[in-house]
DNA sequence: GACCAGGCACATC
DNA sequence: GATGTGCATGGT
């Protein structure tokens, strides 16, 4: 009889944790800036996205205050090399208008709300999807919640865990329901799943070398 | 020069 | 409800 999903999805963590080891996700400073790059990163690599982080501390204005009161479009040229800027810039203006709207400013208070109420508000906010939500509420807020991603999606897909086609909250409830609820597990989890899928599991990507190449897979399968 | 990157909202059928 | 499109920079 094959393993449980559960038993399954932590032989993968442990055989990436063996290979990569602790991945200190996020790659940001503080709270403040891990939401700031969850923005950022939308669609994006990171590496353009820390362009865009260096620019918004060398102007002075990497906080939620400054970004407040900063001018959309001035903000917009500070993120250019982020990409989408226009866009991001108005995003992040929602996320800090929401933020004094209705908790005085004060990222403190939301530690008080429980999480699934806390998601749905995130998810209200436009530019705030079901991925961004959860990457501020696991990796700034330090909830339990489970992020997916592109490469959660392609990398559940080769390894015939989840049908083609399945959307975020199918992959998501995966983990949810095989994995205790444990917030270091979960960011560490999607953190070695970017570090494998960087390297293996990219849209024409090998799998020779992947450390769940042993594991049962299909490396012709297409993006789930 | 094409392809890809840690999405999301909106229009259209 | 499913599918298509716009948003944009920078690395490979």
């Amino acid at each position: 009889m094959a393993s449980s999903t559960g038993e399954q999805l932590m032989a993968f963590y442990d055989a990436l944790y063996d290979a990569y080891g602790p991945q200190h996700w996020w790659p940001g400073e503080s709270p403040t800036e891990v939401i700031i790059g969850a923005i950022l990163t939308q669609n994006t690599n990171w590496t353009n996205v820390e362009k865009a982080i260096v620019r918004l501390r060398e102007a002075d204005v990497l906080g939620f205050e400054a970004l407040r009161d900063i001018d959309v479009q001035v903000l917009a040229e500070h993120i250019r090399p982020a990409g989408y800027y226009n866009v991001k810039a108005r995003r992040l203006k929602t996320f800090v208008e929401w933020l004094w709207r209705e908790h005085d400013g004060d990222l403190s208070a939301l530690e008080r709300l429980p999480l699934e109420s806390l998601r749905e508000q995130l998810l209200q906010l436009k530019g705030i999807g079901p991925e961004t939500a959860d990457s501020i509420l696991l990796y700034a807020l330090g909830r339990p919640t489970f992020v997916v991603d592109a490469y959660t999606a392609r990398i559940l897909g080769r390894h015939k865990i989840i049908e083609s086609g399945a959307d975020y909250h199918e992959i998501k409830s995966v983990f949810e329901n095989a994995l205790p609820p444990d917030p270091a597990l979960f960011n560490e989890y999607h953190a070695l799943f970017v570090a494998v899928g960087k390297r293996h599991c990219r849209p024409r990507a090998r799998c020779e070398g992947c450390p769940l190449e042993h594991f049962e897979h299909d490396a012709s399968t297409p993006d789930a």
